[in-house]
DNA sequence: AGTTATTTGTCCGTATGTATA
DNA sequence: ATATACATACGGACAAATAAC
């Protein structure tokens, strides 16, 4: 349950206990949350507020949300294997909303940044998985 | 300005226009945006759609907030490299609030994840590059 | 095909708390 | 201590997308 004499947020204890039921199986991917005011009911505490714990979840990659629809655990898709090239230097960054168009990911999912000498490449993190050449063999 | 017609929503159009400022250099990192308060009576609008837009902006890392403080624009520091070893997987994925705090790092800053063998170790985006091996001489 | 109900998205207002300057 | 500024929480209203029938 909800302490309002916590000191911390009201939004922030729902989204911890949300995570948990996610990472705990609880929720399972695909599955979907029950919708927003009906959360808030049953805690007694604004839509605001629920809007505000979804939101803290979907940016942290968990929950995916489409509007008319409730909220539901992200499914991940395997990832498909990326070789990197030797002397690559790899970064992960957000993509911008217009990247995230393009590339089509949720929010809360990053980009993976690949350089090596003029090259830059992009890939979306839920489903790309870089890998290191394997040791060569002597 | 803001079009209240043009179908996008107005703290979208808002993070728009910041964002091309921001990423025009126009407001150059560490610069301080105006308070929320400003910009809302500014574009004749509320505080609650400047918030959107400035958590847009905030989500996709360009800017930082702290309380009491007006938000300012991502200073990057120069990034450590570590190497990783041979037949590694790398991917990125988003913080929960907890790693967050535990690894320092803003809103809208990934974790990169090596993967070899057993190990898989985390290292914030915003200060980590991870570089594969150059190529061996023969 | 079309209508209704459900659900999320956007926008506004107000109030109060808490951190910073 | 005062002023400024962001954070939290509530309320209401309507729009827009989806789902159900």
């Amino acid at each position: 349950m909800l302490d309002r004499r916590s000191g911390q947020a009201l939004y922030r204890q729902l989204a911890d206990t949300l995570r948990d039921r996610i990472l705990a199986g609880d929720l399972p991917p695909g599955g979907e949350l029950p919708s927003e005011g009906i959360i808030a009911k049953s805690y007694n505490i604004s839509r605001d507020a629920v809007r505000q714990a979804i939101a803290v979840l979907r940016s942290e990659g968990l929950i995916v949300t489409v509007r008319g629809r409730r909220s539901s655990v992200r499914r991940q898709a395997p990832l498909e294997e990326v070789r990197a090239p030797a002397a690559a230097r790899i970064t992960a960054r957000m993509p911008t909303s217009a990247e995230r168009t393009h590339f089509d990911v949720p929010e809360g999912v990053p980009l993976l940044v690949v350089q090596f000498g003029e090259t830059e490449e992009l890939y979306a993190a839920d489903r790309v998985v870089v890998c290191t050449p394997p040791p060569r063999k002597r």
